[in-house]
DNA sequence: GGCTTAATGTACACATGTGTCAATTATCTT
DNA sequence: AAGATAATTGACACATGTGTACATTAAGCC
């Protein structure tokens, strides 16, 4: 049995114990990895309630208590989660708000990429950690912290574009708001639907048209072809 | 024993049995409207899974059998909550879309309406909805089928002021995404805050800035007097 | 091949939740 | 005050979950 370790700064603990063995082939049917990569499934489809030591068991065929070899208990495994998560979403936003960019448009497609690149944002995991805050005010106060991080870092692009303060601090909530609402509304749309709403969502973000330009080079690293004009 | 009564239209059932004394004070302690009321709290605080009658039932002081009496079972008192947020947010939401305004300023100030004053949009009623529907198809699809009903109430009031189709369409999405946002950042701020911000999110949204007295009028029905100038 | 360690499994004790049944108590009616 | 009905309760049977102790098996290593 070993304690969990815990590590100054953002990254605070690592939750799984035996931290030794991170991810090697051992001939060992079990493993933290696969607990955890079990309970993000399970987090992801059907909330934090359904990460049950139990039903991982069942669903990777190994005893359940073996489980105890890997974590102290299910509360590391969660924490494990966190942990996770605050590596993964705020990070990868955050840098993408310091991307290049020769424009304010420019630089509101450079924040796009997080919403169709599922690499710089995993908006299922942003919407089951959202959904666990509701009960538990450690997650509601995680949450609070990224939001603040993610907004002021908004605020900032707006900002380094020529927008007063109040205004770039409205435009900040207005793009990131409306992420946030597509999280919570789950929509499910086709490549094809959002690209066509890109430039759009720009004017209206921005307050300006981005240019041919712009959306050229925004379709072509998203490796789309758009079909119709672009004009619509 | 009494089977749940079904409703053709957008009123579904009822979900409580012994409809037939709806709130009135008997000598009794128990009804199905303090176990509804204790469920909506546990709901609105703590998410779904919270809703458990042996906690429910030592929070009213009850037996925990005796909730049998007024509901079948756990899944009928779900029923019932869902049934009262039907009713309550998705109706008073498209009637404010409807609302008399000259302009698309006011019109927009006009579904603000709904942020500002409780008894027309239950903000944390809304989240712990969405948040349920991770863990139920049902009420995913029932979301699914409140924000199609929205957003195109949405859209047709941005048309009614001459916006063309894919705009409309884009600037409805904006305006209640940015919503659903806020209420999925469960965001705490003072009514100055939030009044402080609304002239700029009018401009954001409609491409327009409200004149002062749509403002003022928006102010004097939410019983708000501006300290600092508007100019902000 | 035998030793050590890593991982798995079985049995136990306990906790919290659901729903049914029969008995009991409180309230209302006449 | 008696009887009917409305509401409440405790006992039971069952299900699912947690975590500990101890035994067992599989890998890795001289």
């Amino acid at each position: 049995m070993y304690i969990p370790l815990s590590f100054p700064g953002y990254c605070r603990s690592l939750g799984a114990m035996n931290t030794h063995l991170p991810t090697s082939e051992s001939g060992w049917r079990g493993s933290a990895d696969i607990w955890l990569e079990a309970a993000y499934d399970t987090l992801l489809n059907s909330g934090v309630d359904a990460v049950r030591i139990m039903p991982l068991a069942k669903q990777l065929k190994l005893s359940r208590t073996s489980f105890y070899w890997f974590f102290k208990d299910r509360d590391a495994l969660l924490e494990a989660l966190t942990e996770r998560w605050r590596q993964k979403n705020t990070g990868n936003l955050i840098a993408q708000t310091h991307a290049f960019a020769a424009s304010i448009t420019e630089a509101a497609l450079n924040l796009f990429d997080c919403w169709i690149d599922p690499t710089l944002f995993d908006d299922r995991f942003e919407f089951a950690v959202r959904n666990w805050a509701l009960q538990s005010d450690l997650i509601a106060a995680e949450i609070a912290e990224a939001d603040q991080l993610r907004l002021a870092a908004l605020k900032a692009m707006f900002e380094r574009y020529g927008f007063a303060d109040a205004e770039a601090d409205i435009r900040a909530r207005t793009i990131y708001l409306t992420q946030i609402g597509y999280i919570s509304m789950r929509t499910q749309e086709s490549l094809a639907t959002r690209m066509a709403r890109i430039a759009r969502y720009v004017e209206v973000f921005t307050g300006q048209a981005p240019s041919q330009a712009e959306l050229e080079r925004f379709f072509h690293r998203h490796h789309y072809q758009p079909t119709t004009d672009l004009a619509g």
